[in-house]
DNA sequence: AAGCTAATGACAGTCACTGACAATCGACAA
DNA sequence: TTGTCGATTGTCAGTGACTGTCATTAGCTT
């Protein structure tokens, strides 16, 4: 449909695009994932069948299956790149810094350059509404919970290497690991309960929390404290 | 089928007997749960269909609806049990016992009395094979983490009304429950590894845990540990 | 322009699950 | 014992997610 480019078959020139085909490609997939939060966010989950998401992109439904392995995976798409995004984070983190600090920094900045890693492929403000469908829809909450899990094995795999341990004999960077996940389980799912629906709001929360966990394992809650 | 008892209406009465509709209810979906379980552990979980678990048992596949709310819901029944045991548990514990002793003398002493309340719908070789199946299997493994995290809200609630504070405002409860929700996560799993097949093993499993997870989220962890 | 390969659409089939209706079986009273 | 009533069950039809297969199409290569 374009005019043929003079570098047409200079797909593997240092900078320029991948070819039509891998851009007619990426382009339909963006279109499934964008259509398909869409019509989560606004029809819900359950009540969206992967028949509408093909047709509102025009594609046959048998093509859907073969952008994402399912409806949960569309559905969680976008949320796999943030965790993705947060691996990445903890990966350049200084190898001297403690674990659990790296873990605590790593999250906070990951939250505070999500938009870039996720504003590529759909609005921030959609990314935010998808983040309740999931945790108000039970079978994605039990999908994502799960892949929480895998991620938290890999990163307990992370640590263990920085720290020189070996997972499987010292259970100390699961426990870490498990440990820090929940407390950010406990923050997101606040976070989305709340009516609030900034990306600074789910920062501060989980910096508190973070900071609440050792004192709320002491146990003696007659303590003040603070939400 | 039976000679009409001369007690036949007398299902009231202070020990007796439900009545035979209810007995045969009660039978039909032993039966179905345990023909479940067995071809779960034996075939795996997805290639088992649920007319198969019907014909098992000599129902129709609809039936098998009425009993359970899927496939998913009988797979993970006794686990749903052994859950409801720990909350009773815990439940009994004196209330001037600090939260986490509670649940850690909770989670151990349930362990303990399992059999107990296990035995007497499936055997606990059947129970303790099935734990790996859910461990080993996706979907299963989803919807248990989403149960799991189910059971975390109540227990949360339950200890903050122990303490008398608003699970809402303080999330100290919601926090404290979460840790010790993921420990015990790390602990059936690492106990679902390894090749023991004991309820003794993952006893002291979770008690060597429970003794880590304050060591292990100090960061220092060049200090030498037991697996 | 022709040939190759990857992407797509069309189709048939499996399986989990649901609603509706009719047949059946236990509970209870006459 | 018999008959009515309500609960349990089987049958059937239908929806929706997902998969395998095969013919068609469309970009890429020479």
């Amino acid at each position: 449909m374009r005019t043929a480019e003079t570098a047409g078959k200079a797909s593997r020139t240092l900078s320029s695009r991948p070819g039509l085909r891998e851009r007619k490609k990426q382009r339909t997939r963006d279109a499934l994932l964008r259509s398909a939060l869409e019509l989560f966010t606004t029809q819900g989950y359950e009540r969206t069948t992967v028949d509408e998401i093909a047709e509102a992109v025009d594609v046959s439904p048998r093509t859907f299956f073969r952008y994402f392995g399912g409806k949960e995976d569309a559905a969680l798409a976008v949320h796999g790149m943030a965790e993705e995004h947060f691996v990445a984070s903890l990966r350049a983190r200084p190898p001297e810094e403690p674990p659990l600090e790296a873990l605590r920094r790593a999250v906070l900045e990951s939250w505070d350059t999500i938009s870039d890693a996720v504003v590529a492929v759909v609005p921030v403000e959609l990314f935010l509404r998808m983040f309740r469908v999931i945790e108000s829809t039970p079978v994605l909450l039990a999908a994502y919970l799960r892949r929480s899990a895998e991620t938290e094995e890999q990163i307990a795999r992370l640590l263990a290497e920085r720290e020189g341990l070996d997972v499987d004999a010292d259970p100390r960077p699961r426990l870490a690991v498990a440990v820090f996940g929940a407390v950010m389980r406990v923050t997101t799912r606040q976070w989305s309960a709340d009516e609030n629906g900034g990306l600074e709001a789910i920062r501060e929360l989980a910096a508190a929390h973070l900071d609440q966990v050792g004192p709320a394992l002491t146990g003696n809650w007659r303590t003040p404290a603070r939400s």
